[in-house]
DNA sequence: ATTGATTGACCACAGCTGTAGTCTTATAAT
DNA sequence: ATTATAAGACTACAGCTGTGGTCAATCAAT
């Protein structure tokens, strides 16, 4: 089930508004992406083939819902990726975080409390 | 300059052997990738040809460095990923491989030292 | 009732990827 | 000196990706 950045940017917005239509889907990336409603029902039929993403018949349209769950596909996709880069060691991942985009103060907070939690 | 997964395979090992022989590259390659020395070789090319390693001629090979610098090729890929997949946030990344993977206490430990340091 | 817009179905097409094969030349082994 | 091998150069080829286009059917507005 591999997605591609493009039909990831798609799915995420069936995560956010699950069953919606081809067009409000597009108009939901309006913001961000400049594609046109057909590149965006590519996308969405590529999903549906690769079984990320299932339609219901609404009238002569579908509405779209996503087939994958957020949180394993996210976990798995952040295993693959510290595998992929970082040979599998996660806190070079955060020092690099750290490095190149300066996290922020509320980050550093939410970490700290996170790992503080793990250690019980 | 966008590296694949399998040029990044390589690529990683002339990080950590820089100036060395497709040949070699095979070698040290030979126990997880079950690549043939071609397919290396194409792999090597490629790098070369997006300017991600450079050569240097040895008699009748070439030796091959990386043309781009480790740290900074990952600090950015982290940068990339986590903005494609969560937006932008780094802490949810975290939270996602704890639950996945279960962060060492050792990294748990690095981390927090991480931490510490950055609050300064 | 005609027409313009919208929908899904199907098609396109070049660039990137994974995974090699072939060809020519040079070298190492006999 | 011949021969098998190894290096690099060039070629291959199907599948995935990004980015849409065309077409026939249908619905909404006049």
């Amino acid at each position: 089930m591999k997605i591609s950045a493009a039909e990831l940017e798609v799915l995420s917005i069936l995560w956010e508004k699950p069953g919606i239509a081809a067009s409000d889907v597009h108009d939901a990336l309006a913001n961000d992406k400049d594609w046109t409603s057909r590149t965006v029902k590519t996308l969405l039929s590529r999903l549906v083939e690769k079984g990320a993403a299932v339609t219901q018949e609404d009238g002569r349209r579908y509405l779209y819902f996503p087939a994958v769950d957020e949180e394993a596909y996210k976990a798995k996709a952040a295993g693959q990726f510290i595998d992929r880069v970082f040979s599998g060691r996660a806190a070079p991942l955060v020092a690099y975080l750290a490095d190149s985009r300066g996290l922020t103060p509320q980050d550093i907070e939410e970490l700290e409390k996170l790992l503080g939690d793990l250690k019980k």
